[in-house]
DNA sequence: CTGTTAGCGCATTCAT
DNA sequence: ATGAATGCGCTAACAG
């Protein structure tokens, strides 16, 4: 019941349980080579003690840190928040303890953070770069020296297999819907256009635009409630409104709905909506939101197991050629984009 | 360029400095005690060599891990998400790392994470208790010897400082709120009353409605969607239905707001809604949600802070009773509880 | 201002 | 089946 304020150590229970400090070492490692004697009276001996090994020791002998680590935007980001959940699960199932830390996609934080977990020695990396093109990102990733896997968006000129989903197919299939529909004047609305995520989505919006012969419109600046405020206000009060909207990320998808709401913009009449990322009450709202809904869970789950895939293997690198695993999306069709007209 | 399987060592950076270890030592501890040419010669091999100090040997020699750790029932709850966000920040200024463990409110693996932090020695624990009155808990946690910072939820029988939110008062005045509108029949539901957080809820309701004589309805079956709809279905459906509903958490403040919608029954006509934990489409939904909003990031931001300042004393425990800080909640009060009518 | 040395707690030879 | 000794990388005396 005393509070350790100086654990007990190997020795420490050597000493008491008046064996040598190997066999204690090897009971608390599975307990091989030992007599069955010995064994229980060391582990009475443990119990008694509450002795637990010192990580920080083991790690000095050059055994696995036990920590994998995730560095990605944000932590309350929903998106994130689901990712973080699975990676974690797999990491206690691999009896591995998770460090999170965030880089609100600041290049600068992200070394920063970088640099502080190479001296903890962590196991493995699973990063969402906030850059994906950045050779100083790849630089030093390659030079920690450990497994890296990239989540939600690769990185470029790196060897680092990542896992996606498929933003350009999705978005393209989302774009290709409303064109469907009829409508003709598509604005395709978002913020950070420097994200792979969104880049690539504004590209499949881009192609199915261009089969379609239609002209795009791409407006980048909606990147919370008030800029999104101004942007539908310019739009919806110019010569040509448009009669349908996709937005890019789920934030924007639920400003732009209430920013319609505001203005009294009947939704799918007036302007139809196609938003990215489900929630939770998109199927409640009136209309009901048809989005892309991605396989967050799986994404880190995924990227986590290739993780743990990778730091059991031997060699570091192949040599290979970046793998790349992408997720397929799902276009949940509900009301806002003009179908099931009953829930409009 | 070479990526470092044999990470470079202090050792290594004094032999290419030709100086000692101590001096090497001391410049990556802030130079103090060094000549300013040898400062310069040593930064730059360590530059070179692109050394990192191994925090795994600092930990064995007795310094700070420099990681804290939260152990939360999950992280894509969006309300632990958020105060994880805020944990994180405060660690990271304090040029900590943050490690996140998920216990599921499971007593069992509560302990297990704990039994993993410790072996990693991680600096402070902020705990979000499974049980609040566990005596099992309690110990450990003691045993440990560190500081703990309780969020959320107190840790009964136990030294340690916590932080919550207004519960008892939140949820009467709400209550207070509803009475006052005239409701009748007042329904409190929720699920895992088990909680503390629930529990404090329920008695807050129960007071108001003993204070102005009503009798109390509490059904804490709502646990997910399904338990939800078969709970007000049953209520609904009675004789004595409801005329107003007070929900005790974010994820049930949902599901009955779509259960009622389904149902097409009239919010605040028939029944009015007044739910726990505010959320983004909260005022644009119809009609719009009145609800208690809890100081969320500022419970993570606080919690952090005074798990620091306990790291940061020479005397562990003052023996004390648990200081506990109360953190204040606001009514926002929108349209479901039948205020401000133009919204419904 | 600088270097030598001991030892943190553990796993691991290598003996016995 | 068991133990004694060595060293992982670093910091903190303690000299000089």
């Amino acid at each position: 019941m005393t509070s350790f304020s100086n654990p007990p150590t190997l020795s420490d229970v050597a000493r008491k349980a008046g064996v040598g400090t190997t066999t204690v070492s090897r009971v608390i490692n599975g307990g091989q080579r030992v007599s069955p004697e010995t064994l229980s009276r060391v582990q009475a001996v443990i119990e008694e003690l509450g002795f637990r090994p010192n990580q920080a020791a083991r790690i000095l002998k050059g055994n696995r840190a036990k920590t994998i680590s995730l560095v990605i935007p944000s932590i309350a980001d929903p998106f994130f928040a689901q990712c973080a959940e699975a990676v974690q699960e797999v990491a206690r199932a691999q009896d591995s303890l998770l460090i999170v830390t965030v880089t609100n996609n600041d290049p600068r934080t992200e070394i920063e953070n970088l640099e502080t977990l190479v001296q903890h020695r962590t196991d493995g990396l699973l990063v969402v770069p906030a850059n994906h093109q950045s050779l100083t990102l790849a630089g030093l990733l390659q030079r920690m020296g450990i497994p890296v896997i990239c989540l939600d968006r690769p990185l470029e000129n790196s060897p680092f297999a990542s896992v996606v989903t498929k933003n350009f197919q999705a978005a393209r299939d989302a774009t290709k819907h409303l064109i469907d529909h009829g409508y003709k004047r598509i604005l395709c609305l978002g913020g950070e256009s420097n994200l792979y995520t969104i880049h690539e989505r504004i590209r499949g919006y881009s192609r199915a635009m261009k089969d379609a012969k239609m002209v795009a419109r791409i407006d980048m600046s909606a990147k919370d409630y008030k800029s999104t405020e101004q942007a539908l206000e310019a739009h919806m009060g110019g010569a040509q409104p448009p009669d349908a909207i996709l937005t890019l990320k789920n934030g924007t998808t639920i400003e732009t709905f209430e920013v319609l709401q505001k203005f009294r913009v009947s939704v799918p009449k007036q302007v139809a909506l196609l938003g990215y990322d489900d929630f939770e009450l998109a199927s409640s709202l009136r209309p009901s939101i048809t989005v892309v809904q991605q396989p967050i869970f799986d994404l880190g789950r995924i990227a986590a197991e290739m993780l743990f895939a990778a730091m059991a293997e031997p060699a570091p690198k192949t040599g290979k050629t970046a793998e790349q695993v992408k997720l397929d999306t799902r276009l949940i069709v509900r009301s806002s984009c003009g179908c099931n007209p009953r829930g409009a």
